[in-house]
DNA sequence: CAGCACTCGGGTAATTAGGGGT
DNA sequence: AATGTCCTAATTACCCGAGTGC
């Protein structure tokens, strides 16, 4: 069918990610480096997040990891 | 800040639920541990409270118990 | 092209966690 | 059983200037 929906995967700024922790931005590029939260990168250098981690990490959900 | 709101719920400090009780954050911490309180986690391991459920309790709004 | 909000990066103070003692 | 305080280590919040995103 017309599926025109290139493997589209909802994601999110940080700032959406820090009012979601009740954090600021800026830890959320920290738990980034950390390697805590899956980030990214815009061709700018900015990040983006998996709106699916940041869910399942809000609900308690000891992160998930790709199959590696 | 143009940043959507993905069904973010609104999460106090553990400094502003002890504000709002007049108590030490210290104790705060101690009824997220002894379950009278729900605790949300950041990657960090610092504690977020759901404001909703820090205002019915200061409302007078007993946990789950009754009056003894 | 211009403008504004947001993010990046690094550095420093403030807050929080955890255990122990009153 | 419950709260406040002391201590140390870790995490988080705010300061700056420059670049990205729309």
């Amino acid at each position: 069918m017309t599926a025109r929906t290139p493997e589209a995967e909802p994601l999110l700024t940080p700032a959406e990610v820090a009012t979601m922790f009740r954090v600021d931005p800026k830890t959320v590029t920290r738990w980034a480096k950390a390697g805590k939260l899956t980030s990214i990168r815009t061709l700018g250098g900015h990040r983006r997040y998996r709106e699916a981690e940041v869910r399942a990490l809000l609900a308690g959900i000891p992160a998930q990891r790709s199959e590696g």
